[in-house]
DNA sequence: TCCCTTAAGTTGTCTAAACATCTGGACATG
DNA sequence: CATGTCCAGATGTTTAGACAACTTAAGGGA
């Protein structure tokens, strides 16, 4: 099964034969695979190596781990779509998944350099941060902080309390829509406190997405950085206008 | 240094002192870290652990390696720019880059129950697979497959030899001005072929880039999958229908 | 001088072994 | 019945050592 001349790694022959067993069904989602132990035994490997495939498979999102339980096969990915009008709550429920949201913490910040080029403000104003942590079907799902000029939405911290949707609260309290202009995708790995809010292991990437929302005359609204569970979702981009 | 009580892994906090160390500038771009063996020495770690650390650095698109010369720090990511006209030459010139392509392979193949939704035509019809490999400053940045409907475009594959860019010659051969109607992003590890194409080791994340482009008349013209290397781009979506 | 060989240094892969940490069930105790 | 304890089995981390593959530079022979 396992060749080892031709020059190709053990464990990238393992993880290609794994791939193919998922892909073509012989796994279904959630089903378990073999252990650690088994498929050692099975392919004459070390531990060791077995584990450099299975991480393989964890980074590219096709299964997960669970310490002292096993590995196991993971869902498809969620389709997530995004354009200029379309939040998070109604890309979720149009899925038919349930989305769910939890303000993590909010306060208070001088802008400084970058962040006064990215909102259009004075390095000396005050801006709000928001870390809000977005759930579907109960699994955690994305993290996002977002930026806001103090100045142009007072007590939006105390607003924010209770309430389900950003672009609805500013809509109903400032009434400002905003829109999204410009977004920038990157691709890394996890840093300690995205394992922790997201539940993840240090061998899933994250999408990493920065966006800049703007109102109806082009004023900068809002600067938002979404860190995306990259096993759970697909990010999908609508370029005309309106957006579905 | 590294604290064995704290219930952190070793490499977790390794990776985490590089990390920091490499932001505030300790190592400049293109200059090479410790060796492996200089860190195992230094932090009285295994080198086994110490690679560990390296592979997220990695991972992060912080550092690469080269084997048999060492581990070097990466330059700061590419700000690749995409929106409903924007293409890749234009998007690599405008950041002051010299971009270049090679055709490596192109071929007919039936369409099959996938393409053909994709495409909007008939399951047995066929399309023209082009495959194309892009550089930025000689450097692989990314691997494009486009497939075309071979009834709307007969003879491209004549035609695509010795041409620079594919809209150019949608435009030129056949008058059809080709517009980005969606694309959908997602994060793997690379396949082998991905890491021949692009140069790049097992634990460089790519990012995945999958379009639909459509004539003026809302017809669908082109469907390709595009891979990145995650480790070089940042994709920037420019939501303003004319973009830039 | 030019080319080949050699050796040292570096990263890549694999094995072996140990201990830590977590899960789930069996079992004893109250 | 409820609870706590213990143990087997699973994954997570670390060490030690070996060899392979690649890069570079030094040295030797034509």
């Amino acid at each position: 099964m396992i060749s080892r001349e031709g020059g190709i790694a053990c464990y990238q022959q393992l993880s290609g034969i794994l791939h193919k067993q998922i892909e073509e069904g012989e796994f279904r989602p959630g089903k378990q695979l073999p252990t650690e132990t088994e498929l050692s035994r099975r392919y004459k490997l070390n531990r060791h190596t077995i584990r450099q495939a299975i991480g393989r498979l964890q980074s590219e999102g096709l299964v997960y781990t669970i310490k002292g339980k096993g590995t196991f096969v993971a869902n498809s990915k969620i389709s997530y779509k995004v354009s200029r009008k379309t939040r998070f709550t109604t890309s979720v429920l149009d899925v038919g998944l349930s989305p769910d949201a939890r303000l993590l913490d909010s306060y208070e910040i001088s802008a400084g350099s970058e962040l006064s080029r990215k909102l259009n403000i004075k390095s000396s104003d005050k801006v709000v941060v928001l870390e809000i942590l977005r759930f579907v079907n109960k699994i955690p799902f994305c993290h996002t902080t977002s930026f806001l000029s103090s100045d142009r939405f007072p007590d939006i911290q105390a607003h924010i309390k209770g309430s389900f949707s950003l672009y609805e609260l500013l809509k109903k309290h400032y009434g400002i829509e905003a829109m999204r202009a410009s977004s920038s995708f990157e691709v890394s790995l996890p840093e300690s406190s995205d394992m922790d809010m997201l539940q993840i292991s240090s061998k899933v990437p994250v999408l990493i997405v920065k966006s800049t929302s703007k109102n109806s005359k082009g004023d900068i609204v809002e600067y938002c950085i979404t860190r995306f569970r990259g096993d759970l979702c697909s990010i999908t981009v609508n370029f005309n206008g309106e957006g579905r």
